[in-house]
DNA sequence: TCTTTATATAGCCAATAGGATATATATCCG
DNA sequence: CGGATATATATCCTATTGGCTATATAAAGA
């Protein structure tokens, strides 16, 4: 499907692009800064990086020959808001917090 | 590529397979349950299964000629713990929470 | 202008995905 | 045993994916 999340997440379904990714999170790069660490053609990491901006998830702007790719997060801040829907099925610190919330709401004037 | 957390992403990366995890976190279902809000024939459906199973996020067992599914949060955990890395590229608030849960860790009510 | 460098695009190919239909298997029940 | 129900599997089909090579485009620099 086509739908935002869906394009993110299967965007990040490679470890190529999750790598890419890692590399960005670190500051801009250019393509064959890209190519470099990887036993990849150069046409190839061009492919995924087509990927990643199709779902938003890296922007291109022009600098001399160079297209220098940059992160953009919202993309993930929007995977990370489904995924946390569920952080309750595995993580106990979200029961004693929601335990403590529920006891704060049940004696208000204490503390 | 079949790591575990490509798979999880790939497993992630259909709306079929995202509402069908939405329905179990809400319990336990059949596959027919399953099939049912969706315009799709059930083979269709426990194809879906098959992938999520693949994945680690749902397991089944056996009740009379029924196999129950079961949401399995453990692939889950292991991709929020991923995309929290990136947390501070989008959370404003993320130095103020990190200190936060660094205070609700070093409270003595449990561990 | 001509060459070099950086990147994109086109086209080829094998593998996979995601739908369908038809059929097999497993279990329950009468 | 035999039929009904629940689910899985086999096969088909089309579209997409992810690699490759070859080539086009864009800008820089001699």
């Amino acid at each position: 499907m086509d739908d935002p999340l869906s394009l993110s997440f299967a965007a990040l379904a490679d470890p190529t692009r999750r790598a890419i990714l890692a590399r960005l999170s670190s500051g801009e790069a250019t393509v064959m800064e890209l190519v470099a660490p990887f036993d990849m053609k150069q046409p190839s990491i061009s492919k995924h990086l087509k990927v990643l901006e199709h779902a938003g998830l890296i922007s291109r702007r022009r600098e001399a020959q160079m297209r220098p790719c940059k992160l953009e997060p919202a993309p993930l801040r929007d995977v990370s808001r489904w995924i946390e829907a569920y952080r309750h099925l595995w993580d106990d610190s979200f029961d004693q917090l929601d335990a403590y919330l529920r006891e704060l709401q049940a004696t208000p004037s204490k503390e």
